[in-house]
DNA sequence: CTATTAACCTACTATGTCAATAGGTAATTT
DNA sequence: AAATTACCTATTGACATAGTAGGTTAATAG
């Protein structure tokens, strides 16, 4: 299940997304966007750090995009804020290896489960939700 | 994300399918499977409770299927363990509606996924996942 | 009838995540 | 200098997860 973090990171881009470029102060997408500014603090500081926004300090500053709303898949802001999209433990990055794997019934429709969720994430792009 | 109690059940029911009919003890189960015995009490207990096994006490006892390995969907076992297959809150059944849901946009990406996960997940058969 | 087997039941616990809140500091512009 | 805004650390309450512990009931084999 996707999270707030996810969800309102989503939002968040979309909203910077419909004021093109210009610099956007937290506090009014908090306010439009009816999330608390605080909360929203720490979700965009990791959005900031992973790349998806700049932060603009002081008078007339705020968060912009840095990059075009097609050059942004959905899917990566969704990892980027939730973690991988691994449906299992057993599929995630850097998990030890179960030692079923081997002979697990079940791993191939985790996999096959798993593709569908990266594909359809990763085809998705930010201008798509726009409009 | 799907968890033990999801997950153990479909290997339960792989378990007690791979043994056709026969009543199957727990304790068989839990060592064959590696999974503690009582916890996988509490997950069983639902299980039938959910319609998906039945119990027999005593000598020679054990659980086993009520149907046939065809009969059973692998989002209807998903569903009784872990809830409502939503991938957002606002789409659970029961939910208080959200009053952005309207011009929300954000909410027909979640739609879509959704009924990808749900469509995915009731197609496959428990019978699909043996051999 | 008794011992054994196995399901069934209630309660508890450690750990972690989620969704925030609180209160401050640093940077930039007017 | 004042105002605005991003940025930082720490804490909290509620809840879910993944179990553990110990007992009771039901049924069968000998």
């Amino acid at each position: 299940m996707i999270s707030t973090r996810g969800r309102y990171a989503i939002r968040v881009m979309i909203d910077l997304a419909a004021h093109n470029g210009g610099c956007v102060p937290l506090k009014d997408i908090a306010a439009r966007q009816g999330i608390s500014k605080k909360y929203l603090e720490i979700i965009v500081k990791d959005m900031v750090a992973g790349g998806l926004l700049v932060g603009v300090s002081g008078k007339g500053g705020g968060y912009r995009l840095c990059r075009a709303p097609e050059e942004y898949s959905v899917g990566e802001i969704i990892e980027l804020m939730e973690g991988p999209l691994a449906t299992v433990a057993c599929l995630m990055d850097g998990a030890e290896p179960c030692p079923r794997a081997a002979d697990c019934q079940t791993l191939p429709l985790w996999e096959e489960y798993r593709r569908l969720t990266h594909d359809f994430f990763y085809g998705k792009r930010l201008s798509d939700l726009i409009g």
